[in-house]
DNA sequence: TATCTTTGTATCGCGAACGATATAAATAAA
DNA sequence: TTTATTTATATCGTTCGCGATACAAAGATA
């Protein structure tokens, strides 16, 4: 059998791996505001900066219209966003927060702390998590940029 | 804004999207050989161990039966394996290679190789991708041992 | 033996992801 | 000003991923 052919050598398996689970660890906290980890995404983008279009939400998160699209739709009907046509571009969709989506900011605060201590372990501490971000940096940036 | 809830400073997002755009970068590879990511998953589990119950393949993979049950049966549909009832155990469902699965591996085995390439990049290096194995494993282990 | 509990797998429904494709508005070229 | 090309979104179909639930076989208990 083939050395590289074993899920323990494949870094690949550990990001889907440790993203799946990392991305379940949310749920509890996220199923509170009403929220899925994707929607939660897109609402972290609105909040840092309220009243973009599709394609600049979707540019953040790395994925495309086609999944960015029915995802608002969905966060559209719940009532955490509206949709409306660009004024100064016809094409454009400018997506902008509801007060209920806004509201949601203050209580989704606390989320990142919660879940820093679900993800707390030995490896991954101050010192070494710098390391870990520019490596993962790293990688979304060669594979982002190869795709093209 | 709180500076906890702004997308650059978690690691799930950064994790998330890496797992994304590995797995793409896989897509043009695996669909040469008719095979899905995950499903990419399955066929290493059996190669390395062929008939196999579906729990031990969820297991390895950190996955429900509620996914891995219907990825079998569509790998089954590709003639990629069969499955069949225990013996041993009425319950369980065997899962074995077929010739054309048990084939498709040597087709396989150039696939790591042509992923190192993509993934290649300046902060994953030999010296460093032992410590970020290291810190994944141990994010997966914290994380799956938690959920129960 | 009859009943209860656990275990292994499967079904259902929904929300992503994404490749392929379509459509309309904006821009460029002829 | 037609015509062609690019750009911004959206639609469609398929495959996951998973929470909730169902069901039958195996094991435990009464």
């Amino acid at each position: 059998m083939q050395e590289q052919l074993k899920l323990d050598n494949q870094l690949c398996f550990r990001l889907y791996t440790a993203a799946r689970l990392i991305t379940q660890a949310y749920h509890p906290l996220l199923s509170g505001i009403g929220l899925t980890y994707p929607q939660y995404l897109v609402m972290m983008v609105l909040w840092e900066q309220d009243a973009q279009p599709v394609n600049d939400i979707a540019k953040k998160l790395y994925l495309e219209t086609n999944t960015v699209t029915p995802l608002l739709k969905r966060m559209e009907a719940e009532g955490f966003i509206s949709r409306s046509k660009g004024k100064a571009d016809a094409r454009q969709v400018i997506v902008k927060l509801t007060p209920k989506g806004r509201k949601l900011e203050s209580q989704a605060s606390c989320i990142p702390f919660q879940l820093g201590q679900a993800v707390a372990c030995r490896s991954i501490t101050p010192e070494t998590a710098p390391g870990l971000y520019e490596m993962l940096d790293d990688l979304i940036h060669t594979l982002s940029s190869a795709g093209r």
